[in-house]
DNA sequence: CTGTTAGCGCATTCAT
DNA sequence: ATGAATGCGCTAACAG
């Protein structure tokens, strides 16, 4: 079975094959009757056009990357449902990458994915937003990029992301809100930048009402359920136990609740324990944990959105802060709100 | 900056393109120093050829697609990073596809894919290795194709799957071993080939060692956590309880074991809950669950070498079996078993 | 508004 | 063991 070609549309409308071209890529210049015949005729010849000759002959692929370095699997697959489906939408394909931040051949393994594949442009993903490897990569071949929840730089390129610190500002509030002082924090593996983000929103909180931090409370982490394990262990076997942790993402929150019932506690009678959304781990399985949802597929489909205007148009770096919401099963705290982009830039 | 190609190559290392091009194939017919001159230009050039003009002019584009509909993070998480190491260390990248089963555009999604990518193979997943739209589509274009964990048809393409009934009967056992005689069964969803194979092993164990079967224990079920509890509150608020549960995989056993806790049952005194892992949510949260541990990223490692091997010599449709690992936490039932291969065909 | 020509970067077929 | 010529399917830069 010979591949239906541009030539075949061209034969069967009657017309030259640039005129098909123009067709398929919605240029101007064809009149609407001409415009009909020749998507009838590529309905009728199931035409799709070929990825590859269109790559070769023009200056686009309509490939996009997407690196990741990211143990979880919720906020991998909510980042990869976010990017695919705005992609398709736009004819775009999302390559995704898996990447290692530390590895020496980091730079190789994306130039090879961008050379092999004529990536037109790429999704950094924390906390390969940080890395100065990729960043000096992409310059080189002034690449077009969007970095989602990145920790600066906010000319570097076009950026999504959500106000950690405003959001752990407002989890902290809410703790303090519910009588706590002793309240202790777990923070999450240091190449992220949103773990200064958040420890940063909870030392403000606290400062701001008054409430003392026992820096003995403010334990490290890794982002992993084990390493919540670790932290909530530590945590409370102490003489003087925190009434409340908050914990920088759901998984260590999940370890948390883990060793409380373990230990017997009641929550939140004993203990109140709060999350960051990075996962879905904590709502099916630990629905009484309150937390704070960031909205990860939405994060990337905005981030594609971003990309592929800046493909067309390259000169504005917008920002796009997207609003979390805090979800609470306690008695008191704010009611959930309502998401919606705010534009900046 | 414009791009290295195969032209600048060849003169760097003075030699013909066709020269380099048969050292990028690795084809015969090369001196060794040729060959040594050719690769270092190659390196010190930063050569890295085009996929595009590869697969426009020559016969294979080295992507592959991976076609997938399944709900679970954990599975096509690990389907994704077994399909894509093995397809990477081998050249080819693989493209993931979520798909519909029940869409109407079903042909038309895929076969897009297929054309606009000039896609060498397809990797199918359950539950779409029972679709007939998919397969006719395949069988039209004569596209290789292997399939994951299929109904049946060993004859149709080569295909890697574990022995769902065995695992299953396995199950059963070991929760009559513990004593159990109302042993309850929940069913996953519908369109997953294993459904009848994992409810089929169950019942061939009952009958073996003749336990009564009562129809009424076993219940429906979607796969889904959502559906675990709801199959757990039928079951547990019948006037006489099962004694144990056997789910068909692990989330709807987290729901199970939900209700249970909020029932104040004590487990494994109470009732004993099993499950089979499609998914580490139990592994994580629920450690205490008896399960049968699916090697999920090795059947899609596997299934990729499968393709790819009948993508250069079609004829032979091998079938691999690999093996479960029953996981107890009991006090008696068999050890964990090593994994490894079983080739057939 | 439409068509013609010339490549894009590589594999392929045939030469040598 | 190596090279020259042809074309994959399409877009770009021009013509008309």
């Amino acid at each position: 079975m010979p591949r239906v070609t541009i030539n075949d549309v061209s034969k069967s409308a009657g017309v030259s094959i640039k005129t098909v071209s123009r067709v398929i890529n919605g240029e101007a210049n064809v009149s609407n009757e001409t415009r009909d015949r020749v998507e009838q005729a590529i309905k009728a010849l199931r035409y799709k056009p070929s990825v590859a000759a269109r790559t070769l002959a023009g200056r686009r692929s309509f490939q996009i990357g997407l690196l990741y370095d990211n143990p979880s699997v919720y906020y991998t697959s909510d980042i990869q449902k976010g990017a695919s489906s705005r992609g398709l939408a736009n004819g775009y394909r999302v390559l995704f990458q898996s990447c290692d931040l530390r590895s020496r051949t980091l730079a190789a393994d994306v130039g090879e994915l961008i050379d092999h594949n004529h990536i037109d442009g790429i999704i950094l993903t924390p906390p390969l937003t940080e890395s100065k490897t990729i960043l000096k990569e992409l310059a080189r071949r002034e690449l077009p990029f969007v970095r989602l929840a990145p920790g600066g730089d906010p000319e570097l390129s076009p950026l999504v992301q959500i106000d950690d610190v405003a959001a752990s500002i407002e989890m902290t509030n809410h703790l303090i809100n519910l009588g706590h002082r002793r309240i202790a924090f777990i923070k999450g593996h240091p190449d992220h930048p949103c773990v200064r983000q958040r420890l940063q929103g909870f030392m403000d909180a606290m400062q701001a009402r008054s409430v003392p931090v026992d820096r003995e409370l403010i334990v490290d982490g890794r982002f992993s359920f084990e390493s919540g394990i670790e932290a909530g262990r530590r945590l409370l076997t102490r003489r003087y136990r925190p009434t409340a942790i908050f914990s920088s993402n759901d998984d260590m929150a999940a370890g948390v609740l883990t060793v409380a019932h373990e230990m017997a506690l009641s929550i939140p009678g004993d203990l109140s324990v709060a999350g960051f959304d990075d996962t879905d781990v904590a709502r099916i399985v630990w629905p009484q944990l309150t937390t704070i949802r960031q909205p990860t597929r939405r994060l990337a489909s905005m981030a594609t959105d971003l990309l592929l205007n800046a493909l067309s148009s390259p000169p504005p770096k917008p920002r796009l802060v997207l609003n979390y919401q805090l979800l609470t099963r306690d008695s008191t705290g704010p009611a959930p709100r309502a998401a919606g982009p705010i534009t900046t830039g």
